[in-house]
DNA sequence: CTGAAAGCGCTTACAG
DNA sequence: CTGAAAGCGCTTACAG
């Protein structure tokens, strides 16, 4: 391994003037950085990033704490929060799939020391576990959390506000009888849009059905509206994979979609496009989620005395064929309004 | 901030025993062990990463240089790292995006001495890249990569053999006129299954369509089938988006998918079973690759200089009606049927 | 079984 | 403008 020493050697100056060129201090001749330059160029010098850690107290690399890595929630945000860090020089450490608290924790513990400041998502963390494994003095902030963003900074969904424009939406094209499919009963997420959904259908008839964000729960409840007597003339599901569950079994059962029975969803997956009809739905900017969440954490990093803040992040109605818009012309993905690019195994040219 | 002397001080005894307690050393009493246990819980102490590592040269982390970190495919392979990396108890550190060949070049260099090792894919990386930027002691894994494993361990999905599977199954079906949709011509990829498709359709009529991976390249190349005059009994596309994208224009012009055309693809991308009708495809256990990759890297980590393993993973026909099979039951993602395995090269050296 | 001390590779006051 | 030296927090031979 190639150390400053010996580039220090081979340029005929102390360790400290080769520290001082190659990070760029004022106090370095022209002549000497240039020289020194060369010498670690063709020595292949890279400065070793622990030693440099242990004095400076940076590591310039910031974690995410996440729930999970897979699908296109979490590969559009951690995507976001890799191109605002690369743009910022940081590194991104990240650990995922923490099954219960005590797997948080641990994973909590590992970064800290490691990471000059954490991005966190996780349904096991709430202001108790904070209080327990988040040193005061890591800089942090929580996304789509029911943490109070009174003593640590926050950046949510507007779910609320998203579900609320949805069921307006919903009313607006005269339908007046709309069942609701919630999500998982401990999911902040979901309780939010459910009260969203709640506070904008009080003049309708409504109802409320059980669902887990599951695609198998969607089906399931669309097997229910099928038999059922009486069936709604809207159905807006807590988020598109119970949506797209819903139309599987409705349309199974002959029903159409959206003459006999409307349908909604929440977060816009590509999917949501490609079936049949498209997918109303809520979009979420979760690239911009991301970037904004990494903002927040290098402000925090910046001015660790600031006081938190809490943001919320707008949602978008995408109006689509199965809440009764007329099926437009062929659009390929990369059409899409906020264009996003998607890779398979072969998409590496 | 806790240091260990502060455990130290507060336990009555050295830091070296401090470390030894915690580091799980033979040689400490019991009962000094709980003792200086409890002190470092009471006092939350956290090691400091970075001097530990200046001291163990580990640094308990891994490097995963991709092209992208969106989509399913990558996704997916992060989650198969970061799996494995888990279970084992390593970080991660992701890096992505690099649009030219400096970016993974100041990535890589930025990622070295940061990491024990360094799983990298990346089209901008072959052999004289590696010489320039890679150095000779950080052990690393490529994958799809076309890097010789002579020099390097790599891990490689078997394009080639599930391209010729895939054409087998075609021709199985009675289809003896197969046009092929190529990706692009630089990927490598593209490469090895047009090359397995060559190597099974000896015997049929074929023609070769140019596509470039992309849903609009395979969206031209159908509307250009439905125009011909002479129309081949099934289109192979070199991968999912290209063959959706092809559906997209049979259908416009009211070809029916499987009678007048039937339709493979490759990759096995969750759109594949929601298109009607659902695309019969290739599918390669990604997460398997990741997991695959990481344990490679951890055997090279751990003996360093044995020689390196070119691996090669198996890929799978899934049977789906775009080529003639009948519409089975309602199946959601969760449930995807178990179809044949194909036994190919396997593990070569 | 435990401690004193050296040292990992770097940065940065402090002198000159 | 440059160098000698201290020190970041830890681990680990080396003594005892």
């Amino acid at each position: 391994m190639v150390t400053i020493k010996d580039v220090a050697r081979e340029a005929g100056v102390s360790v400290a003037t080769v520290s001082r060129a190659l990070n760029g201090s004022a106090s370095v001749t022209a002549q000497t950085r240039r020289r020194i330059a060369g010498v670690a160029a063709r020595l292949r010098y890279v400065p070793h990033g622990a030693a440099r850690s242990l004095v400076t107290r940076r590591t310039q690399t910031v974690g995410a704490l996440l729930p999970d890595l897979f699908g296109e929630f979490f590969s559009e945000l951690i995507r976001g929060v890799d191109v605002a860090a690369r743009a910022r020089g940081l590194q991104l450490l990240v650990s995922s799939s923490h099954g219960d608290a005590f797997e948080a924790a641990t994973a909590l513990r590992a970064m800290q020391g490691r990471v000059d400041g954490l991005l966190i998502m996780s349904p096991h963390v709430d202001a108790g576990f904070l209080r327990e494994h988040l040193a005061p003095s890591v800089p942090a902030v929580l996304m789509n959390t029911s943490v109070s963003g009174k003593h640590y900074a926050t950046l949510n969904i507007d779910n609320y506000g998203g579900a609320h424009a949805m069921t307006r939406h919903l009313l607006d094209r005269g339908y007046r009888d709309i069942a609701f499919i919630t999500g998982p009963a401990d999911n902040f997420d979901a309780a939010e849009r459910l009260r969203g959904f709640r506070a904008a259908a009080k003049s309708a008839r409504t109802q409320l059905l059980r669902g887990d964000f599951s695609e198998e729960s969607g089906y399931r409840v669309g097997k229910q509206l099928v038999a059922a007597k009486q069936r709604p003339q809207a159905v807006f599901a807590a988020n598109d994979m119970m949506a797209i569950g819903c139309l599987f079994a409705l349309i199974e059962a002959g029903l159409r979609v959206p003459q006999d029975i409307a349908l909604a969803g929440f977060d816009d997956i590509p999917i949501a496009r490609y079936v049949n009809p498209p997918l109303t739905t809520v979009r979420v900017s979760i690239a911009a989620l991301g970037q904004g969440a990494l903002e927040q954490l290098v402000a925090r990093i910046d001015a660790p005395d600031a006081p938190p803040r809490a943001r919320t992040l707008d949602c978008e109605i995408v109006s689509r064929a199965s809440s009764g818009l007329a099926a437009g012309p062929y659009q390929s993905l990369h059409q899409r309004p906020k264009s996003r690019k998607h890779h398979s195994s072969g998409e590496i040219s």
